[in-house]
RNA sequence: GGUCUCAUAGUUCAACGGAUAGAACGGAAGUUUCCUAAACUUCAGAUCCAAGUUCGAUUCUUGGUGAGAUCACCA
């Protein structure tokens, strides 16, 4: 409908004025809740065509569109705005239309690009804490968006399984653990291996401290460490494939990824492919060499290459070490690579927090001084940190919030609430467990996907698992009332029909329609921007609207029977547009709560 | 210092260059009991500063101020 009325109102442009108008000079948006009218039309644009005040072209626009589109029934001009009221029977066929449709608010597959989008990304040397959290919640829900408008996404996740950060979780378990495992204490894999990771850092900063103390210059005694000398050891091992280095690192990177496994179970997210950075590492080094030839990259007497990207206002930037190896960049710019030319992707997207701004930047750039055609194809998301209420999180101060330290406490405060209240004591325990875990992750993912993912974002526990207000639980407990209604009214023999086109729909009625039929637009919106934050606004919108017309008009107690079947088929409709767009963002709904 | 991002009620978040800047929480007052972890209705309360472009600027441009990120032979 609205498509075709931005082309109408050009054509009427058109027709009226003799001026040709593109469409996007057209400016439709919904007529604000005070004024009389479905959508407004902004017409200022066009008084420089009609060489009239807005109010005169305005009025002929409007009774060029009234004559020539049967379903606007009226419309009103306020200042330059041109108001147009579409016929209530146009209002009925939507909701008949959009009900009964599981699938409401997706988009058929049809001729869809593909994309590859890369999240979560973690280090192996500890386990996922709040920004990771972010990170993971946001790349999914990106990924389903697109699903829902018909493209193919192709989830991945680089796993960063190498490197000086893990040797030194491997020293510390040589040296302190007394050969302890996951398994004999009873751990998470990735938390045994983080806690190997903190002792590591706890006798290197003792050691250097001793150092200090017996007279060594205090940078000095940083770089000679001997708890640091043996994790450089043990990279150097690691690299010559020293088979007992091997297999410890093997071992411990096992651990860790099983309790990654169990994290991206609770919070709902997968990967359709893994790459891990030790298989990767080296990739990148042949496209850089022939950079090199081509004399798009220079080298540096020592040895090592170089981007020169002063010309583009940024630095210079190494690739290739004085010893040849690679670096972070190299390694970006070689995975890029392999995977536009294994998969034909039409885009990728990296989903990644804005410290690394920067060096996106200078990926694409590389990459196109480097003559890739797909560099222009390469996008990053990227994302502010998360903060907490007393301020930044920083390893040092232990004020890192733990993500399944985070996920149980929110779970347990679920628990408690509905424990108070008794709402579930017809259920089993893993039923009641299942409509827990439903809330607190519901909680957690709309708390941060409704933020815009650029922005630096303050996350408040408390806050988010309220039950009212702009949160996920409001929304599931919205559902969950629309689903007691549905029930109720099944019991009682009340079946929803299809409405009725003889009977009109009152304001509040008219209102809920048009909000359950702006979901494919917002879904098509929230997809090319990449912003789940669109969709989850969205949710909030009609979830409270739908509170205030059942709060009106008050379902099963309404006596005309017509009456009443398009209410609750109004009713069952805005339950699946909740259901269906919450689940673009990972939410879901629980029948009870 | 260079580059980039952000700045909106007390707080957490909204607002394709459009109408009187919206919500929520918190505060004050009230209504109701068909769904209920009840909901709804009022009230008070904000665009960091200064210029510019425009019929119209929270939005675009420039310059300040403030906050953050980044500029490694780390990843």
């Amino acid at each position: 409908m609205d498509k075709m009325l931005v082309t109408r109102v050009a054509t009427a442009v058109k027709e009226c004025y003799g001026a040709a108008v593109s469409e996007n000079e057209v400016q439709l948006q919904e007529t604000r809740k005070e004024f009389e009218g479905d959508w407004t039309v902004v017409v200022f644009p066009f008084t420089r065509y009609s060489r009239k005040s807005p109010e005169a072209t305005a009025g002929e626009l409007g009774d060029y569109l009234q004559r020539h589109i049967v379903e606007i029934k009226a419309y009103n001009v306020i200042k330059g705005f041109l108001n147009l009221t579409i016929s209530p029977a146009y209002w009925i066929g939507v909701l008949n239309e959009a009900t009964g449709k599981e699938r409401f608010g997706y988009a058929g597959k049809q001729d869809g690009k593909r994309y590859m989008i890369e999240y979560s990304s973690p280090n192996t040397n500890k386990p996922l804490h709040l920004g990771h959290i972010r990170n993971n919640f946001l790349g999914w829900s990106v990924s389903e968006i697109l699903r829902a408008n018909g493209h193919e996404v192709i989830m991945v996740n680089l796993v960063n399984d190498r490197g000086i950060h893990i040797c030194k979780s491997m020293i510390a378990w040589q040296k302190f653990s007394n050969g302890a495992t996951p398994g004999s204490t009873g751990k998470k894999g990735d938390h045994f291996v983080g806690d190997y990771y903190v002792r590591f850092d706890r006798e290197y900063k003792a050691q250097v401290e001793q150092l200090v103390k017996d007279g060594t210059p205090e940078e000095e005694a940083r770089e000679q460490a001997p708890i640091l000398l043996e994790a450089r050891e043990m990279l150097r091992l690691w690299e010559a494939g020293d088979p007992a280095t091997i297999a410890l690192w093997r071992q411990m990177n096992d651990w860790v990824l099983q309790g990654f496994e169990e994290t991206y179970r609770l919070m709902g997210v997968s990967f359709d492919k893994v790459y891990f950075e030790s298989e990767t590492y080296k990739k990148g080094r042949d496209i850089v060499l022939k950079g090199l030839a081509d004399g798009v990259l220079y080298r540096k007497e020592s040895g090592s290459v170089w981007a020169d990207l002063t010309s583009d206002g940024l630095d210079h930037k190494l690739l290739l070490r004085d010893d040849g190896t690679s670096v972070y960049m190299t390694q970006d710019i070689g995975t890029a690579c392999d995977r536009f030319s294994e998969f034909d992707i039409d885009e990728e997207i990296y989903v990644v927090g804005n410290e690394q701004n920067y060096h996106f930047q200078v990926l694409s750039l590389i990459c196109k001084k480097l003559g890739f055609e797909w560099a222009g194809k390469i996008k990053h998301l990227s994302y502010g940190m998360v903060e907490l209420p007393e301020g930044r999180m920083k390893s040092r101060e232990g004020t890192v919030v733990d993500a399944d330290d985070l996920i149980a406490e929110m779970i347990e405060t679920a628990r408690v609430t509905s424990a108070e209240l008794g709402k579930l004591d017809g259920y089993s325990e893993e039923e009641a467990a299942e409509v827990y875990r439903k809330v607190a992750l519901g909680a957690l993912k709309y708390f941060i996907l409704k933020v815009d993912p650029k922005k630096t974002m303050t996350f408040n526990p408390k806050e988010s698992i309220d039950f009212n207000g702009n949160t996920g639980p409001f929304i599931q407990y919205t559902y969950t009332r629309i689903r007691s209604i549905e029930r109720k009214a099944k019991e009682a023999g009340i079946t929803a029909l299809p409405a009725d086109p003889l009977s009109p729909l009152s304001g509040k009625e008219q209102s809920l329609v048009k909000l359950i039929a702006r979901l494919p637009s917002v879904v098509a919106e929230a997809g090319e921007s990449y912003s789940p934050a669109l969709l989850a606004n969205y949710i909030y919108e009609l979830a409270k609207e739908f509170n205030q017309f059942y709060h009106d008009y008050p379902i099963l107690k309404e006596t005309d029977e017509t009456t009443r079947n398009t209410r609750l088929l109004l009713a069952m409709q805005c339950g699946v547009t909740i259901r269906n767009a919450a689940g673009m963002l990972g939410i879901e709904m629980p029948e009870r709560m």
